[in-house]
DNA sequence: TTATTTAGAGACTATTTTATCTTATTTTTG
DNA sequence: CAAAAATAAGATAAAATAGTCTCTAAATAA
């Protein structure tokens, strides 16, 4: 798995407050992202509090209370949240797993990892929360799981 | 982490085994090769019994047993390693985590995960063991674990 | 001020991954 | 055939990740 699975919901939450945020200024309400993005309520709500702590949401007790994007979804990048949940490992580690990964000592496959990361990274750089949610609608994207069905790997057998 | 640790070992393992197959054509011993490349015997022994199952290796019992290539190594690429431990799943499932990853119904970051994760594959689908572990005594490349040190990951604090 | 609603925090449980330990089983050597 | 050397297999344990539950704190509304 590339990303945790913490990591993929708070992308998928970062979305759903881009997308609610860029129709009211209200804050958006845990209980009912977590009910339409089919997600343990508890379990999301630590992952919305790594991404409040990181500075890119702002959370509100009480009635009407809720997150929202603290920062302009334009300046808010899907690797700020990658980075926020699971670190920069995936943009710096070693693919082997080798402890420090560079050019003074390279693994065997460093110049293919190197070259793969970086475009993986600059990719995401370039995804900011606002187009991200916008095209969700106007391309009817997918981005919340399915109702009751759990998400199976393939594995070798 | 993209691979999973056993994933990692077995790459290693396997590029070991290339490397000394080009100098005998000995079985190599699983004992040797744990403590050259540091890792746990009984777990390496696990993820090499995967890679004799799915036919990359062949093993043999006994003094002077050990593992050997099935196939030539200019035949076996490090996609061949990968897909037999970790699955095919790096490179057909979603990067979000949805179900079902395809262009019917995609999600918001599959144009493009869909064309890193191909370019992932054709990379190191073209890398073959043979290739692979020549390059690691010609360029003097790094391809085990320290002795006692252990990796760890980056993480947001 | 009190009740209600919502997020925050921490303990707890479950699952998966990683690692270890013990006991076969097979093969060579003497 | 017996002893030794090596992989095979399975039980067990530890660690990391994922998920649940309960209680607390803050904000709103009456
Ligand atoms: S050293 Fe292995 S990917 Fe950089
Ligand atoms: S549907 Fe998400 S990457 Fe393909």
């Amino acid at each position: 798995m590339v990303l945790s699975k913490a990591c993929t919901y708070g992308i998928l939450a970062s979305l759903y407050v881009a997308r609610e945020s860029s129709r009211s200024k209200d804050y958006v309400s845990i209980g009912k992202m977590s009910k339409e993005l089919n997600i343990s309520f508890h379990f999301l709500t630590k992952i919305l509090q790594q991404l409040t702590s990181a500075g890119i949401l702002v959370s509100m007790k009480g009635p009407k209370g809720g997150v929202a994007l603290k920062r302009d979804p334009k300046e808010i990048s899907l690797v700020d949240v990658v980075v926020a949940i699971d670190g920069m490992g995936l943009f710096t580690d070693c693919l082997l797993g080798l402890p420090g990964c560079g050019e003074e000592k390279p693994c065997p496959v460093h110049g293919e990892w190197d070259g793969i990361r970086a475009n993986l990274f600059h990719t995401f750089r370039g995804k900011n929360l606002e187009e991200t949610a916008k095209s969700i609608d106007e391309l009817n994207l997918r981005f919340a799981l399915p109702a009751g069905a759990e998400v199976d790997r393939e594995d070798s057998g």
